[in-house]
DNA sequence: CTGAAAGCGCTTACAG
DNA sequence: CTGAAAGCGCTTACAG
């Protein structure tokens, strides 16, 4: 049985007022009063109710996240660099997995309202209908991480996915690659689908170089899309000498593809991914990237949203982390090579 | 802002008692209030206070979950089986990702005590004292999930970590292997570290294999530390034939190390891991491993949990699922090679 | 410095 | 079927 306030201070033989004041701090409590509570409150094991603390406060202290998949290491690192924040700012995290299952994201906004959390996270973008009415209707801050849904509304911490993916074909070109294939994320994704495409698509162009029908392809993102969708290429007249994967997940698919044909990475096929995970110091060839900052888009989400909830003034508009390329085996110089 | 039972009673034009039994779909309700309270409600938006409901209902539908590392593929993916359970049963997830911050996990169960969450998980051994003393006294359900700490009070759901790494072992001495390597965990941790060495020790003594004292070495479950102690194993005077590494991860850490070294896996050195993670599809070779049921781990986890939150009888014991050798490319056998 | 009382937003006997 | 009132475990003016 949880002990109560009302417990400690019969203990203690003072009134609930002293016990709260010993319990928030406050001054203006005589030493011996003050001893005495506490001494109840250990005997006891007495911890506050927050539950009682949040209604009288008005406060939770409670932050609300909606993840795809938590067993994407890219998302399980923001998750991560999330919590680290908001555990240092005294916040706890209600973290719901929703594994592609829309309505469960409905279910959960409505209970992140309902448990009043302060803010939400959200870090994927397939927004419905009825979930953005919801979202625009709750009274509660709400910010995306590493996606941007089409909606003015809301801020999203990313990066400059067009460019990024422009950067990055950019680098195979600049490698030496003229037939450069591509394997993209969900055209229904605003940010990493259409996007990343078309940054793909203008940097092939820039350069004068033809896009081949056959060496673009698209997956969900996941290794065993990018295993699949290489082995498509593979299977075309002209496999490409470089291919471009708009995630690491993909890339070390389509590595793995590569290999199981007897083809070799990168004098083969060159392989270039997207986002900087994990994965890519554990692949081998270790796997060139273009690397998002996953830990810092984290911190700064949790950092914009907590600005948020205390009405501190805010960027009215997206904040657009920097992409890098982090070299590595997976891509062969042309150049050199000849 | 929020708006409260009162706001949607006067705009219904009923009483808050009404309007409560709508909200908790009683009957004995007349068609015809029921539908005023229910337009009022979607009017206002209105979402009734889960913290107001825990306070007189006296349950939160909360459960805190401690995690050692969320960016590990292992812990991530039971907690998204505990995630998937939980959200089915109405409950929600309050998680603290310590990342070996011991004192991180003493703040979070007090605070997982004021949150008067119903249930806690815990998913790492190394308690020590102060963490023994809180959680023996608190008034709420405790259960580890894969692993299992010096403590009779409270179940684990795990493997036979000791039966695991022996039938492991003996997997590599019946494939011919003579020289067989162990990469292990901390030595501290009874279940991951003690109890795996355990195994392999007596696995080679009942096989009469000898034991290498160069070949027995210990990381910290993570990739770099199998690469590290592999390296080490490499430069002593007779590599083994064959090595188990009781993670995934340190033993892909050991295949990379393997081949940076210009050796083959397994042609040169065999390597079974521990755990049956993704990694294990992901490697190239594809990674032969000690196969805990991760999912299922999870799951049993959570509704063991739930029992006991609702006072039913509860096994008084540890709950042990089943181990098995997921054999992959990663192992040669060399009776056959002969 | 200390305590009695009101109030946070709900639910639930109790009475009608 | 419906509503006024008490109570959940705290905090916070208010009075002394």
């Amino acid at each position: 049985m949880q002990f109560k306030i009302k417990d400690v201070a019969k203990l203690a033989g003072v009134s609930v007022t002293t016990v709260s004041r010993v319990l928030n701090g406050e001054k203006y409590v005589k030493d011996d009063l003050k001893a005495k509570v506490n001494r109840a409150i250990d005997e006891l094991g007495y911890a506050p109710s927050h539950i009682a603390r949040s209604l009288v406060r008005n406060k939770t202290n409670l932050i609300g996240v909606i993840v795809p998949d938590l067993t994407s290491s890219f998302y399980a690192t923001i998750l991560s660099s999330i919590e680290e924040v908001a555990s240092a700012n005294d916040y706890n995290l209600l973290v719901c997995n929703i594994s592609e299952n829309i309505d469960k994201e409905l279910k959960y906004l409505n209970v992140f309202q309902e448990m009043r959390v302060e803010g939400i996270i959200i870090m994927h973008e397939k927004i419905n209908e009825p979930i953005r009415a919801l979202i625009h209707r709750m009274p509660i801050p709400v910010i995306f991480s590493s996606v941007k849904p089409m909606d003015q509304k809301f801020i999203s911490v990313i990066v400059d996915d067009y460019k990024a993916a422009y950067d990055a074909t950019n680098y195979l070109i600049e490698l030496g690659h003229d037939a450069i294939g591509f394997i993209g994320g969900d055209m229904r994704d605003i940010t990493s689908g259409q996007n990343r495409y078309i940054g793909y698509r203008n940097a092939m162009s820039a350069s004068g170089k033809k896009l081949v029908e056959a060496h673009i392809r698209f997956g969900d993102y996941k290794v065993k899309s990018g295993y699949e969708q290489m082995k498509l290429m593979l299977g075309s007249n002209n496999p490409p000498t470089a291919v471009f994967a708009v995630s690491d997940d993909m890339a070390v698919g389509a590595m793995n593809c590569i290999r199981d044909h007897h083809l070799r990475v990168p004098e083969d096929i060159s392989i270039m991914g997207f986002d900087g995970s994990q994965l890519t110091e554990l692949a081998r060839p270790t796997l060139t990237s273009m690397e998002q900052p996953i830990h810092e888009m984290g911190k700064v989400t949790m950092d914009v949203l907590l600005k948020q909830i205390t009405g501190e003034t805010i960027p009215s508009e997206d904040i657009i982390l920097e992409h890098r390329v982090a070299a590595r085996e997976s891509c062969m110089n042309r150049m050199k090579a000849t």
